[in-house]
DNA sequence: CGATTAATTGATACTGGATATCAACAAGGT
DNA sequence: ACCTTGTTGATATCCAGTATCAATTAATCG
């Protein structure tokens, strides 16, 4: 029905695997997060599910956060938002216009990564990489 | 005396050119965000400064902010911080260990915004990029 | 110099994202 | 079914930052 992107692993199993139970709340959270095509902030969710307490959503999305299920990016202005993650390792996209998100990865990237490895007194741990565009559509829109 | 490490030009003077009167309140902000080496939050000038109110701070971190007088960078945690630019387009290194910040500047990083520039279907019209690392007397002191 | 005008200040209240507290509750093993 | 421990959620709190607005002050003009 759905076009499955990339089919979503069983994302309250992979909780479980880190330890944490399979509460209703959590699966709320988890259904509604896993819908979401692009970003999102954990308000928005209390706003759609008010059957569960803010604290539980923030702590849930936190849970996610830290399994590598949602990624917390910051936009141009620098308020946080969350997207599902859809690609192992991979950096964002915010189009300064609409706010839409999305997902790239460049092998250049990461070997670039090495590269100033190189350049740096010590060891790179992570990074944070994002790119401010004006999509296509918004772009289209600016022409009048 | 103090090692200048590259001369700062007279900010005060930079904010007037945009616009903004020379105050005292303004003036003491800047002298201590100039004698900043390292990271520091607002919070941070407020507490050293009691004599200037938090939101005339907040006021004019942003104004130095829009001028490019400091950056403003998410720690690891997400956690914003301010730093006094140095060196006019560059990126962040962010012990994870320590906190201290650095500043560096590379030609690749450059080089590939323009060749991923043509595998988004837009336009970039910024980046934000932070490496996190471990500094090298962070390295040392975990070796015990 | 002193008057005028518009920018600035700062105390206060507020917003928004997120976490701490803690008593009531539920998950999952035995 | 029971017990232990993780989880929940109402509430309070924190932090970064912004809005308000009367009082103040900088820069300009005469």
């Amino acid at each position: 029905m759905s076009p499955t992107l990339s089919p979503q692993p069983d994302i309250m199993a992979m909780l479980e695997d880190r330890g944490h139970r399979s509460t209703g709340p959590r699966r709320d959270v988890i259904n509604v997060v896993e819908r979401k095509m692009d970003s999102f902030s954990a308000a928005q969710i209390c706003d759609e599910l008010t059957t569960v307490g803010r604290a539980t959503v923030y702590r849930t999305v936190k849970l996610l956060l830290e399994a590598g299920v949602v990624c917390k990016l910051a936009m141009p202005n620098g308020d946080p938002a969350y997207t599902l993650a859809r690609i192992e390792h991979h950096h964002h996209t915010i189009c300064v216009g609409c706010g839409t998100v999305g997902e790239f990865r460049d092998a250049t990237i990461e070997r670039l990564m090495r590269t100033i490895g190189s350049d740096i007194s010590g060891e790179i741990v992570g990074h944070r990489m994002e790119f401010f565009i004006t999509c296509r559509d918004c772009l289209a829109k600016s022409k009048d």
